[in-house]
DNA sequence: TCTGGGGTCCTAGGACCC
DNA sequence: TCTGGGGTCCTAGGACCC
């Protein structure tokens, strides 16, 4: 028998989580973000599939997504805990599937890890699994690595399954952009391009060193791999440790003093400091990143004297931050950020320069 | 045309020490 | 007067993912 990694991604989750509970919505566009008013500031989370057909995608700020929905769209608010539950029944019927290791990527997807002869099997039996718990749908993708289970699932959608491994690897990616692996986004495919990188076999056919002059040591070695959908193969399943905790908000209009700049500042650093304090775990670094108008960003942080459980020194820590913004330029924040960035937590497992939860 | 909110990891360059 | 290498730590910034 062999070792197999699926992938596991639900279809439109967020939408259909909405449809599930309003079964009126079914087969029309349904756009979930922000508070669901498609005036304001805010993008799209998911959009259904009908919504998709008009160009509707996640991302998209509410107002361009209005303008290109039809007249029976339907905007709604995002609502985090529903989909939490949902997510929670989702990893649940998961788990409860026989010899698997199940692996949280996000609220709609994970990896599991299983030892056999049918991975098909095993993946048709975890879309009935889900289906039977959630009444919702996904799509499996069969690996033999990480990377691999990943992309095959973009060839499931949607509600089927797709194996891709070493075998048919070229056959199926090989003439593909460099921006559908995953872990390429639009600035490194631009970085590639300018190359004569164009493609994934492009990729995998070009002078490593070339890629670490280019990408670093690190990032370099690792892109080259990507071109061959290389990736690691280990589905762990130790629970989640996060390393740091944020609060962001966008403003309906922008801030434009310094009395008003530093509330907020208090105000987000005090929700993040509480989620690390919900964590048991004290505070190392403060972090501020703002967003000025026209679209500018710039990020600054600084490390504690010693980690800390003091809400007093991580607000004033905060706050002293962006007294350093420069008051003619910069004091017109559409948004902050601000972050608290906790002392590493144990042993870190094996990890990859692929972003996010892996 | 307008720009979410929550995360992770990598790189470059400066400061500082020996 | 001119200016070594090597190492570590720190910060800012960048890129990407869900």
């Amino acid at each position: 028998m062999a070792e197999w990694v699926l992938h596991v991604d639900m279809d439109q989750f967020i939408a259909a989580v909405e449809v599930l509970r309003r079964p009126e919505l079914a087969g029309r566009p349904v756009i979930v973000g922000g508070r669901g008013d498609p005036t304001e500031r805010a993008v799209v989370s998911t959009a259904s599939y009908e919504a998709r057909a008009f160009g509707i995608g996640s991302g998209m700020p509410l107002k361009i997504a209005a303008r290109k929905a039809p007249e029976d769209a339907v905007f709604l608010p995002v609502d985090h805990e529903a989909y939490e539950s949902a997510s929670a029944e989702v990893m649940s019927a998961l788990r409860a599937l026989p010899g698997v290791v199940l692996e949280v990527v996000g609220w709609d997807e994970c990896f599991l890890g299983v030892t056999t002869d049918d991975p098909e099997a095993v993946a048709r039996s975890a879309q009935a699994a889900v289906l039977e718990a959630t009444d919702l749908h996904c799509s499996v993708g069969i690996g033999d690595n990480k990377v691999r289970a990943k992309i095959a699932t973009e060839f499931g959608k949607p509600r089927g399954v797709f194996r891709l491994t070493a075998e048919n690897w070229f056959d199926v990616m090989g003439e593909k952009p460099t921006r559908d692996l995953w872990g390429v986004g639009p600035k490194v495919q631009k970085r590639l391009a300018a190359r004569g990188i164009t493609t994934v076999s492009e990729l995998a056919a070009a002078d490593e060193a070339e890629l670490v002059s280019e990408f670093g040591p690190r990032m370099g070695v690792w892109y080259h791999g990507l071109g061959s959908g290389l990736g690691p193969a280990v589905v762990d399943d130790t629970p989640w440790v996060a390393r740091s905790h944020s609060r962001e908000t966008t403003y309906q209009q922008n801030l434009t003093t310094a009395s008003e700049v530093q509330a907020a500042v208090a105000e987000l650093a005090g929700h993040a400091f509480e989620d690390c304090l919900a964590d048991g775990r004290p505070v190392m670094r403060v972090h501020l990143k703002v967003r000025y108008a026209p679209f500018e960003t710039k990020t600054f942080g600084r490390k504690l004297a010693a980690p800390t459980n003091d809400r007093d020194e991580v607000i004033a820590a905060a706050v002293e931050l962006s007294t350093t913004l420069d008051a003619e330029r910069e004091v017109r924040l559409l948004g902050v950020r601000a972050e608290m960035v906790m002392p590493e937590a144990g042993e870190s497992t094996e990890r990859t320069p692929v972003r996010g939860r892996i």
